[in-house]
DNA sequence: ACCCCTTTGTAACAATTCGTAAGGTTTGGG
DNA sequence: CCCAAACCTTACGAATTGTTACAAAGGGGT
């Protein structure tokens, strides 16, 4: 499976730059165009996972083009334009948009609204999840843990929320308290043995060495830190 | 097919009543709440369509529920925040936000994202007559379970409310008081294990490994997912 | 009306999950 | 080196869920 394609359509080239060079940072193949005509020719070929599009264009009437491409091509449209008022926003969205920056912008901020749009996309939005690490490969969907072997392993939903957790956050030291935050736990002494337990049999089915721990590690007094390299897919 | 319902969680009276005026006019209904113990109470019983979550919650770390409700639950979540900085925008969407909107806000943006979003989810309850997924084909129009080797399998109207159910919802997690409410059963001690046996019937005719289910998981003290690619027609 | 089959809820018992308690082990300061 | 606190592990039990057996309810055909 490739890195999505975004598709930029702008008339500036010094956004189109900045847009690019941040994009295929983030790992997402790039297209940009300057004009509408070559955008809607380009389509033809290939179907964007996201647009970014500029209203103000040169040779089109922006809001039309943003229509055509959502409601009747079903493509994921972000606009992105230096009309700030509510009301420009407003009809942007309605006319189909999924999303719209003002300028100016920050390119980390266009990044994560285009992850947050594919995001959505799938069919399956919290789930197909899947987390590899140090030779496991954590299935949330299925709740399953998998041998580097492919052999496989059950793990319940307290020990998921550990896990995910973790994964979240590798290679940081989590205290207790934000562990009992994030896992809904009412605060109380006995909360904190119940934390343990939890790790205490994530650990078995990780088959961590208790002499040795190699994934997740205590530290006294402070929490714990989830060593291990991470990649969610 | 009634109006979508978008869930409130916001600390502040005003902006709740600000909200729930503008979204009730726009055609929405709505739900509020000032805590998220009880936003996370009602979440038992239905999943919202959009979830409106202020981060500068009292009682619990704001992201953290963002993150469960997203990722967990798969629910569409869009943050009102006070904190306007870059930063805190791309986190909140990292974490699985499908919008950032800053306080102060016009009611009339955040209506028209909130329709974007709906948009983009078109999770809506399928009404067709056959369903594929995983090597079988459901015939809602004649109560029958179709095998990927044709062979067929009759099921029943009370089986065929909880498979469809599941269609509708694929690889999200759905309660037990979910599944009362949209199966017609009164809340009470019995029926807890009339929908047991319902779901134990059909995993019958689906042939799972009780073992190891494939396609009706069950989570402990949650309730249930439903795996597997849901294509209707 | 009678019989037989299907459907579906209820009851009873088995299996699983997960917090709690209890006892053992490790850590780090004095 | 000693001790108290922090932490790990095991065992147990309450709550949750799965499965089977059984009975009530309904439908069709004779």
């Amino acid at each position: 499976m490739s890195a999505p394609l975004v598709s930029i359509l702008d008339d500036e080239p010094e956004i189109r730059a900045i847009l690019t060079e941040a994009l295929e940072e983030a790992g997402f193949r790039t297209q940009s165009f300057s004009r509408a005509r070559e955008f809607e020719a380009a389509l033809q070929r290939v179907t964007p996972d996201v647009c970014l599009v500029d209203l103000s264009l040169p040779d089109t009437d922006g809001l039309a083009l943003v229509h055509r491409l959502a409601l009747e091509r079903g493509a994921k449209v972000i606009i992105i334009s230096g009309r700030a008022q509510v009301q420009d926003r407003v009809t942007g969205l309605e006319l189909g948009a999924d999303d719209y920056i003002t300028k100016p912008f920050d390119p980390a901020e266009v990044v994560a609204r285009i992850r947050a749009r594919l995001r959505a996309g799938r069919a399956a939005p919290q789930s197909g999840q899947t987390a590899r690490f140090n030779g496991w490969t954590a299935h949330f969907d299925r709740y399953v843990l998998e041998d580097d072997s492919g052999a496989e392993t059950p793990f319940s939903h307290a020990e998921g929320e550990v896990l995910r957790l973790f994964l979240d956050s590798p290679k940081r030291l989590i205290s207790r308290a934000q562990m009992q935050d994030a896992l809904g736990g009412a605060a109380g002494e006995s909360f904190d043995r119940a934390m343990d337990v939890r790790i205490s049999r994530l650990r078995t089915k990780l088959r961590e060495d208790p002499k040795n721990p190699r994934l997740i590690k205590t530290i006294y007094g402070a929490g714990y830190i989830f060593l291990g390299d991470v990649g969610w897919g």
